[in-house]
DNA sequence: GTGTCATGCGTAT
DNA sequence: TACGCCTGACACG
């Protein structure tokens, strides 16, 4: 389930359990079999991400990159001998002294050249998940260049790296704006106070794992992992259902394809 | 079993 | 703006 959280995630558990080993590498669907041959009985480096892109760094200086996409999954299994027999789609699998990784249904999985991945990374925005210097500016720039609704710009990963539908929808309700506003309408103080929610929350959602943006103590929880299913979000998906904080109906709308939830009187137009 | 839907994104029209 | 692509979970009959 795929928003940068996940990406981020994936790369410090990755990191975590296999940097340093030599791993055997194969792809059991068939459709990464080259690749996994080159990489195979090498060690592997690192793992980095950056917004939803994830790179694993192989001895020898080889790169593979890794977009999940809307379906991409990563299970990682902290015993190799236990591990499940893979399903026809896993399309990498790797295994090692201290667990295997199997990779199912992404977008990208590919080895890439340095040049390859300096001009992906051009293309990447932002990420609240990786703040560097300047971030903020650069965003307020963008946003104030758009005319096209706010929530719509958000999902650009030009402009912030690692924000999917959830988190969209969920940003703009904690900071009180309609979705369907143009990005340049909105005010900077907003602007701000949506980047500093994308890296608030983005890094609970690393941390456990899972998209939680309702505040624990609203609900009289006492941290973001002991909200139940269904009571996580604010909006998303609860079209219909009353406002956790005004009571009014849940709207939601299309825009560029992607389904959008919001609360008419907490985010007025 | 079939149909639908999904936290994404590139390309064609 | 629409479509295709990637896979799996779930509702329905």
């Amino acid at each position: 389930m795929p928003e940068g959280h996940t990406i981020h995630r994936a790369a410090r558990l990755q990191r975590r359990r296999f940097a340093g080993e030599v791993l055997e590498v194969d792809s059991p669907q068939g459709r990464f079999s080259d690749g996994a041959a080159e990489l195979n009985g090498r060690r592997l480096e690192g793992v980095d991400a950056l917004g939803k892109h994830l790179f694993h760094r192989w001895e020898g200086d080889l790169t593979v990159h890794i977009h999940l996409g809307l379906f991409g999954k990563f299970k990682v299994f902290t015993d190799a001998e236990k591990a499940p027999e893979p399903s026809d789609g896993t399309r990498m699998r790797w295994v090692g002294s201290s667990g295997a990784m199997y990779l199912s249904g992404p977008t990208a999985c590919e080895i890439i050249s340095a040049e390859q991945e300096e001009e992906l990374r051009q293309r990447i925005g932002p990420d609240p998940l990786a703040v560097r210097k300047g971030d903020l500016e650069r965003v307020k720039a963008s946003l104030a260049r758009r005319s096209t609704p706010i929530a719509q710009v958000l999902l650009d990963q030009a402009v912030v790296a690692g924000i999917g539908n959830v988190y969209r929808a969920e940003f703009c309700f904690l900071a009180g704006v309609d979705p369907r506003m143009p990005a340049r309408e909105v005010d900077e103080p907003t602007v701000e106070h949506i980047w500093n929610l994308s890296i608030s929350l983005m890094k609970v959602g690393e941390r456990i794992g899972r998209i939680v943006t309702v505040d624990p103590a609203e609900v009289g929880a006492k941290k973001p992992g002991d909200l139940r299913r269904g009571s996580r979000l604010y909006v998303y998906k609860r079209a219909g259902q009353s406002c956790r904080r005004c009571t009014a109906p849940i709207m939601s709308t299309e825009l560029a394809n992607r389904r959008v939830w919001w609360c008419p009187t907490c985010q007025p137009s």
